[in-house]
DNA sequence: TTCACTTAGACAACCAAGTTGTCTCGTACA
DNA sequence: TGTACGAGACAACTTGGTTGTCTAAGTGAA
């Protein structure tokens, strides 16, 4: 059938944003409100090391600003807590919560079942190959998720 | 291997970005500086006949407003030119332009060559049965293309 | 030891792309 | 004829980022 460029685009788009709204409409319903990727993604950063601000925007590849607002949310959802670093007042280190590692963990389980159900559509196999031939186009994750709004926001209300 | 959920939305995510960040670059490049996915949807809808700034708006899904401001960009560019409707005086009615026409066919080919590219690499077969899984999976173009920024600036500068 | 350099984080201003709410026209229908 | 609705403009606000400037504090070299 010879599909052109943009409609490929448009599928894998579409794929990911189905997955993603799915999971944030699922994340809510478990008790994690207005979860982003991003949000995701820091947690992860932190728990890995990068446990400052500035740590963080650079992990992040964004301005240690926007990381330190990723971090005020996040510390005010107590999904991470900060103090004072003893060697270095300037510093605030952060760790990562349980309610935070639970959000991970509920997070992996939430796109887990996802990739269940897709599973089941099209077949193991197919899916398998599908994930086979976008991981041989030597496609790797974004560094940075600054998918604004619409992975939070769109579906849900 | 069993990749987990997160991964393939991941993938696709990454799958998407690659795919329009190149397009971006390389219609800049071809003198189409600044171009988002949405300009062209909204050409494509004015050409289909949302020629106003309203049916527009509705036709994606997103306020008059917006709708106004994309509609604003585009007359700037010369890709499209309104004028007052003669028989309601409150309507400016718009008409996609050569200029408009040429950005959507050097769309079109762009994206064409990124996806010849990649059958290069894995394979038309590979190609077109991932695309026919991502067909599959019932899933459809979304209406909106509400994705800012990093569609249209994150790699070039 | 001191002084220059760099870094952490805060604050403010700004940007981009949307939103809502309010307003004025003008059309259309009953 | 009058009322309701639709088109488009304007203003204010929201979100998630940016840059630029500032202070405080650590670091390293003369």
């Amino acid at each position: 059938m010879s599909r052109s460029g943009a409609d490929l685009a448009l599928l894998l788009l579409a794929g990911f944003r189905s997955l993603a709204d799915a999971a944030s409409v699922e994340l809510a319903e478990r008790g994690h409100e207005k979860i982003r990727p991003v949000h995701d993604f820091a947690i992860r950063s932190i728990d890995a090391g990068a446990d400052t601000a500035s740590a963080l925007g650079r992990q992040l590849g964004v301005s240690k600003q926007a990381a330190a607002k990723t971090i005020g949310f996040l510390e005010e959802r107590g999904y991470i807590t900060g103090e004072a670093d003893q060697r270095d007042p300037r510093r605030r280190r952060f760790t990562v919560t349980t309610e935070g590692h639970a959000l991970l963990a509920t997070g992996e389980q939430v796109f887990d079942e996802l990739r269940d159900r897709w599973a089941q559509r099209i077949g193991v196999n197919e899916l398998e190959r599908l994930e086979e031939a976008l991981a041989d186009l030597g496609i790797r994750a974004p560094s940075r998720l600054d998918t604004p709004g619409w992975l939070a926001g769109s579906s849900p209300e």
